[in-house]
DNA sequence: CCGATCGATTGAAACGCTTCATAACGATCC
DNA sequence: GGATCGTTATGAAGCGTTTCAATCGATCGG
């Protein structure tokens, strides 16, 4: 039914190799047998058989595959972003996949693409992975790079976020407007990021009164009544400051302070965390952390492709990527009542 | 270097058929020497070649292939979600790619799909696409189902939103809440989906009068002067209700309420589209609508299988789905001073 | 005018797999 | 005991491509 190389040398009048060579190495051919066979391939409607070709070459593709655990995470657009200009840049197609926080279905996942013998594999591993399975793939051949904290990994090259940096940024940035009670808003501080904030923040604000609000269990419109509470206290021992683990949280401390009257910076401080697009157009715009997802796509695939052409001789590298404190309207700079 | 059903079958002292079965068909093989091709297998490291398969069975791959217009845009997020749930349950691995809004790179990228050889295509145009090149395509046999608007798009089978039921649910809401004054912001007119919202909407509140607002040019943060003038009439003359063409915009009418000391809903019902996460945490909860992606995408993945299914006798269909409208704080239903 | 040289083209081998017709081998039956 | 059968294993053919050694003409220097 489809027409393959033997059916356009025969209508070219010529032989599959030259067919090939027009393909591969047209300079090899005269320009005339060239055209002729082109016209071939378009009255055919010819279209190479990419599996042939790559099973001929006993090689890889130009493939490079991102694996990141849920595609709903608006954190890891940008990254793909960065990602496939990288890859644009280096004449390889990027495609993504999701393993859904399933570690089965990140398993499955990297073994068809070992299968498919892509150039390489991006992997932002599903939380709790042991990485035994990663490490014989890569024995066998198969470049990869992790995305995501670096800790516990060596034996890869990695791109992660200084999430304690960012913290200590948030809390340099308090510790100057002179706040001296200060509550830091997240989920568990069993996860890693959420904890790395917390101690990045308590590091940065030494004279400070940290109180870490959990919010396990909240969702989106939920409210913080947790937060709430600390909120109601009288002036003198209410926080001045708040710092959300993310924009959501951190905009629904926003409405947490207008229901009580309290006035966003005037008398609380609010700051988030990832600069989501919505961080501008809040009711007050929202301070926050500006995280390196772009670059973060980039780097890893400048790292995967350096192992790539490495050969044996590679190297791991881990890259730290910094944060960047964005300052907006819901901690501008002001005197402070002595608190 | 990398081991083949060769030397498993020389490690186990069986032939390469015999290794092929235990593969494919292992109830022709016995248990024991099954068993024993598969510890040589482990003991080598294979990993099949799927390019190899792909080859000898002459055939497609079990890879659907997913391309969007930009990978950053939030809307797709939950369609590629869908999508992949409905891939995973037919056996099939999903794969995104993103065009960029670029008609060439969208070309360069079916064109590689259709020479590895997938399953099929799941295709949201660049912008204004011609569809020839798709076309072509289809009819060499590669199945391909459209997502986005239907119009002019005969010959495929497709999956769109019923926009201008959107902006009509609106309408209705906003008519029966009693608006006689209402503002539409949103990019030009000349985008499809914006303006059958727009269209719906006038449709439904057929007493009113409608404004349309362009917000050419806003970007995040950047304030919604031509609204804000209009909001700045005397009572008697200003919209009493702002219906925006996205969350983000509605957010940002929120805030220039606020500005103006305006209350939501009180003075003013404000209504966005696409209910994002963040709409729920807004100070004044936001009404918005509510769009079925998660179905667009599943619905786009049964259109593809049945194409691919039907073979020659397919007849393709196009499905209508219908946004919801969600009401929140930010129009609550409440006694309007005569307007 | 002949051998050498060069450029264009050819055809076959190889890539790693699946499958199919065939063989090998017992067990079963008359 | 020989024919027949069923089960299991075999090896060669074929999938569509690339590449490489070989071929074929034509051109060139002497």
């Amino acid at each position: 039914m489809r027409k393959g190389i033997k059916d356009v040398a025969r209508l070219a009048g010529v032989s599959v190799g030259t067919v090939s060579h027009v393909l591969n190495h047209p300079e090899l051919v005269t320009p005339e047998t060239a055209q002729r066979v082109r016209d071939a391939m378009d009255e055919l409607g010819y279209v190479r058989n990419e599996p042939a070709r790559q099973l001929a070459l006993r090689g890889r593709s130009e493939l490079i595959a991102m694996i990141i655990p849920a595609i709903t995470d608006v954190f890891f657009l940008d990254v793909v972003d960065g990602a496939q200009q990288a890859a644009l840049l280096a004449g390889a197609e990027l495609m993504v996949a999701s393993s859904e926080h399933d570690l089965e279905r990140e398993q499955r996942q990297l073994q068809t693409l070992e299968q498919r013998r892509v150039r390489g594999v991006l992997l932002s591993p599903a939380v709790d992975a042991s990485l035994d399975g990663v490490r014989a793939l890569q024995r066998r051949g198969t470049p990869l790079t992790l995305i995501g904290p670096a800790f516990g990994r060596r034996g890869f090259c990695s791109v992660s976020i200084d999430e304690r940096s960012g913290g200590r940024q948030v809390g340099e940035h308090l510790a100057a407007a002179g706040h001296r009670r200060v509550a830091y808003a997240g989920t568990p501080l069993a996860v890693h990021h959420v904890r790395e904030r917390f101690e990045g923040l308590v590091e940065a604000v030494p004279e400070a009164q940290v109180t870490a609000v959990d919010v396990a269990g909240w969702q989106p419109g939920g409210g913080l009544p947790a937060l709430a509470e600390l909120l109601a206290a009288p002036a003198a021992r209410r926080p001045t400051a708040v710092f959300c683990a993310n924009d959501l949280i951190a905009l629904e401390a926003l409405a947490e302070c207008a229901a009580r009257g309290l006035s966003v910076p005037g008398d609380v401080a609010v700051v988030g965390y990832d600069d989501m697009p919505f961080t501008r157009s809040a009711a007050v715009s929202l301070t926050t952390v500006a995280q390196p997802q772009e670059e973060m796509g980039r780097r890893s695939v400048e790292l995967l492709l350096r192992e790539d052409a490495d050969g044996a001789t590679h190297r791991h590298r881990s890259v730290l990527l910094q944060p960047q404190l964005v300052v907006r309207g819901s901690s501008a700079a002001q005197r402070r009542r002595a608190g």
